[in-house]
DNA sequence: TATTGTTATACTCTATAACTATA
DNA sequence: TATAGTTATAGAGTATAACAATA
């Protein structure tokens, strides 16, 4: 996915910390796992962000992607969240569900629906990404700001 | 999780990759969407090291405890694993079922059971630390010398 | 023939809670 | 009373496959 494809379930109290007596052997010294640790910290923040809003990672960035790209076909939304059709569908419902979003017929083709957020997913969405950049930075400010921007940039460049 | 708890089903196709024509708003500005593209393709990696072998990254990890740990008891490796009890010992049974593990009775305490490879299980994670590795490098080999450890220290002070 | 959306279904992983046996 | 292991159950998330409508 490009794509978070999340398997979040919201809020969870599981820390990153390793477990004293442990011997982990050179598990530290993968990408893989250091990522993954490092991902543990910044879903915690995320759930502490959107905490008693049933908000999930792959729901935020369909908000996002729908703020920024007003139309957009279920499909392309799917696909920029790394998910299949159905996927794309029921998060879809979800969004519609609660009142944030809206399917409009396209004129120009009769297959597909253009999603737009409602007057109600534009606010939200608008709390929510101050609420999650306040949270992200308060992972963040565990680097300096040179280290913060190197860590951007060098988790870019890993990623293809 | 400690604690690399995955929700990975094996081999996925799935790329990191951004769709063209898409306005991702500030998205890729956050730690926690960065990581996540970058851990999508760290996945990516270890399941073409893992291919056929049905292993998965808490398996994976445990493996490797175990090896590092013998006699560990199944509490305590479903605490490194960030995973409820009930998790650990299905995990245990998928180890115990492939003949990679077995439990034996604790002299000292007649509840716990003490944790071990088995030869085969040895065996076993030898060859898969060889494989992990190896495409960890592979997915690492983007970035030079000096940025991979420049990336683990950050992601480990990120990390508390 | 290909594509969009839809529905149904199954599978994996995980959590919770209740139970037992030991401590 | 607390802990280790066990079992059963429920839930979220995702994938696959088949279908209808439209291109």
């Amino acid at each position: 996915m490009s794509r978070p494809r999340a398997t979040h379930r919201g809020p969870r109290a599981s820390s990153a910390a390793r477990v004293p007596g442990i011997d982990y052997a050179n598990l530290h010294a993968h990408f893989g796992y250091a990522l993954r640790r490092a991902q543990i910290t910044a879903f915690a923040a995320f759930a502490r962000a959107t905490e008693g809003l049933a908000i999930t990672p792959p729901r935020y960035t369909a908000l996002v992607i729908l703020e920024a790209n007003p139309g957009i076909s279920q499909s392309a939304l799917g696909e920029v969240l790394g998910t299949a059709r159905s996927g794309a569908m029921m998060l879809t419902n979800w969004l519609v569900g609660r009142g944030l979003a809206e399917r409009r017929h396209r004129p120009d083709d009769g297959r597909a629906w253009g999603l737009y957020l409602t007057r109600g997913g534009r606010a939200l969405t608008a709390r929510l990404k101050r609420r999650v950049y306040e949270y992200d930075q308060r992972v963040a400010a565990r680097l300096t700001p040179a280290e913060r921007g190197t860590l951007l940039r060098l988790l870019e460049k890993l990623t293809p």
